[in-house]
DNA sequence: TCCAGTTTTCTAGCATCGCTAGGATTGCTA
DNA sequence: TAGCAATCCTAGCGATGCTAGAAAACTGGA
């Protein structure tokens, strides 16, 4: 039975190695470079077999990459939650920049993750619960889930749109200074 | 020669018909199923025809789509301008959900079309001007362009997580609010 | 140790995608 | 009307995600 275990500790391992060759090239080449058959030669492996560890394909590939990214997220906010709202936003912006290709699974793309439900991952939670500790205390009267919420917006609007060049790059840093003060300071 | 202009003229029109059969079948069954087989079937010319309108094959002719919507973008900002920040605030919003394809082909698609820069499009200009008339006012000691694009970057952070369901959907307009009173008020 | 039976893996191929070369057709000009 | 030029289409290339069915490997019982 012990080769048995062996066997699914191996596939296990495999489904790993998957996402991890999946994020690798993402983040090399971007997204439109991951294909399956690239994929398939990076784990040293044919291509059906990544349908086995994910019948649905590439998206689902995505998707287990996006929850990894939540994960690591919610770690690097928690990380930041002493720093206060300046200390999370930065980080946050931080992150982004850091692994552009997967902050783009987590948002742009695998759109089926569906947040603010009751089957919710829970590392999405934790994600949302990192900027949540920090803007609740200056919420004032606003309510502080919806706050967290648009802090949230504010945030990754900034992201995408940088990325996109839709923003004057010698800016960036006055930008994220006006969120803080923004949405730092309590609002009556 | 009149006979050369007419051809010249029918080409021109040939031409708006492709982006705007891009357009209503990407509002229709999103840009996915927006293939140049499909596009060549609706102007009823085969496919090689969208190329010489288009040498940059599908991506140009969604960045044409893109320049269409921003047109329309800063009509729809300027028309709210006198509403104040709440005005055009929802207008955009507004815009975005009357049109997602289109906003997406503006904003995540069409990344070829850098922002402020000497030879980005004028209805880019015109429209981040829309946003810009109502935002300087209110801007105190904060830069006004740089309020500007902070300000546009929660309207899109906001769009764009919405419609990843990323949002909790019964705060929607609680939400709108909450940006017009951050924004919207003079900060010393 | 060998032999079924099950599980796992690979080869080969399908439909579709964006795009393009080269020939056929049309329209213009002299 | 003959020759030229512009226009358009047929056919096909390489690559994509994905899958069916054959081949291989491993399993557990005689």
């Amino acid at each position: 039975m012990t080769q048995r275990q062996r066997r699914v500790r191996d596939q296990a391992e495999r489904g790993r190695r998957i996402v991890a060759a999946a994020r690798e090239l993402a983040e090399a080449e971007g997204w439109d470079a991951v294909t399956t058959r690239r994929l398939a030669a990076l784990i040293e492996y044919s291509q059906p077999v990544l349908y086995s560890h994910f019948p649905g394909g590439k998206d689902a590939i995505m998707t287990a990459a996006a929850l990894e990214g939540f994960a690591e997220l919610a770690e690097v906010l928690a990380a930041a939650r002493d720093r206060g709202v300046a200390g999370v936003a930065g980080a946050y912006v931080e992150f982004a920049e850091a692994k552009p290709a997967l902050y783009d699974a987590m948002f742009t793309l695998a759109s089926e993750l569906p947040f603010a439900r009751d089957d919710t991952p829970e590392v999405m939670q934790e994600a949302y619960a990192g900027l949540f500790a920090v803007v609740a205390p200056v919420a004032g009267d606003d309510t502080a889930g919806t706050l967290t919420e648009v802090f949230w917006s504010t945030l990754h609007g900034l992201i995408t749109l940088d990325r996109g060049r839709r923003l004057s790059p010698e800016h960036r840093d006055e930008r994220l200074a006006l969120v803080v003060a923004r949405f730092g300071a309590r609002a009556g």
